[in-house]
DNA sequence: GTGGTCTAGACCACT
DNA sequence: GTGGTCTAGACCACC
């Protein structure tokens, strides 16, 4: 469920958050369940356990997890529509490339050939 | 024409070398146009020559400057059509996010809705 | 096993260069190896660390070496055969010197002593 | 007749010294010939005349060329056989990249290869 | 003037 | 410990 790219330039402890923000916002972890624990994890990703500490920990200071001493850290209750806000991020990123296209010249029909295979894209993977 | 943002962690080499990629690709500097000398160029951004050294040295890496010594260092001829690879790969990054953005539900009417603003805000800007 | 000759005109980093890609190519290093240390290798041939950054960067920029943060740098994956590769360049290098000697008046005669030579160069280090 | 790559990494003077050092070889200049004024030449290769004069200077100090004042600059009486210095100098480079081949698994069967393909080139091209 | 190489040393992030 | 970036400054070769 988890996994990490070494040759990644993004430290690892970053990639890790990601992946549990994503497990998160895609419903995969729900509310007050358990996250495998910082010595497991560290063996199946045969990565330094201190790395997993660090990402819990940045987690925990979110607000994105909590820890019950002794037993393990769980996901805390979500305080907002984490899936609507990530969906809002993603479309702001895309606006942005749109915007950087035009600077390198995207016109009016290849924005048109654009949307249609976007559309299409999208269709495609409904079925 | 050439700015760098010191606050931004990426680096400042880094931020020189696709300054000026997107330059080239912009059409701003064409074939066996001089870029400013290294020197002349730290002393404008007022950072260490040896920055600007390395973005050079990597740019000509890439083959999209040569050299010559003792007079400086020019665009190089460009190998394909510049624009078109660039406007390929900012392509191929919206189709990722959202495809990215269905596993998070995107569903028909969201879709529909960005897409909406999307041509709005190509449209808007043509005007 | 990596050496440099502080009195050739070429320039350090590229000799290193050199250096580690005939110990790839040779089979000394295989895939996933650890190279030594930036600052191992620096102490080592009582050089300045930055000049071993310098030639690895250029050999993990021509895809020869990758880089784990915090870790090391290890020998990546051949993407062809290396050696064959490297066998080749010399050969053309070789055509290349013959067709200049023709230039110069290479005739039958000496063309026949020259390939005795090698031939008997070549016997002679086999035995 | 004299040509230089203003993108190679070798020096402009030396490429004009090798230049005119193989023509000497080849014999289309002969003794007392006049070499082209420096200005001249400074022009037909729009570099600077500085760079030819010191080519013109190296020669002369190499005894390859004479001086008249005010005349111009010619091509000494050669002192030994240029040509046969020339083609030794080439042979031995050839058995250096042999001998390097050899580091890198060069076996019995592709060295009978390589020396046909070689026999076989000088043949075509003395028909 | 131009670029190229190298040293020395600092500071940072990551494991 | 590892590598990555940057600065400061020196020296060289070339044009």
């Amino acid at each position: 469920m988890i996994t990490v790219d070494y040759k990644d330039r993004t430290p690892i402890y970053e990639q890790i958050i990601k992946n549990i923000e994503n497990l998160i916002a895609m419903g995969v972890f729900e509310q007050d369940d358990k996250l495998p624990s910082i010595r497991q994890l560290a063996i199946d990703l045969s990565i330094n356990p201190n790395t997993i500490q660090k990402a819990y920990t940045k987690l925990e200071d979110m607000g994105l997890i909590y820890t019950i001493k002794g037993v393990g850290k769980f996901i805390s209750k979500p305080n907002c529509d984490t899936k609507a806000l990530k969906l809002q991020s993603i479309f702001k990123n895309i606006e942005e490339n749109f915007s950087q296209a035009k600077t390198f010249g995207l016109d009016q029909k290849l924005f048109d050939d654009w949307i249609d295979t976007l559309r299409r894209n999208f269709n495609d993977s409904c079925d």
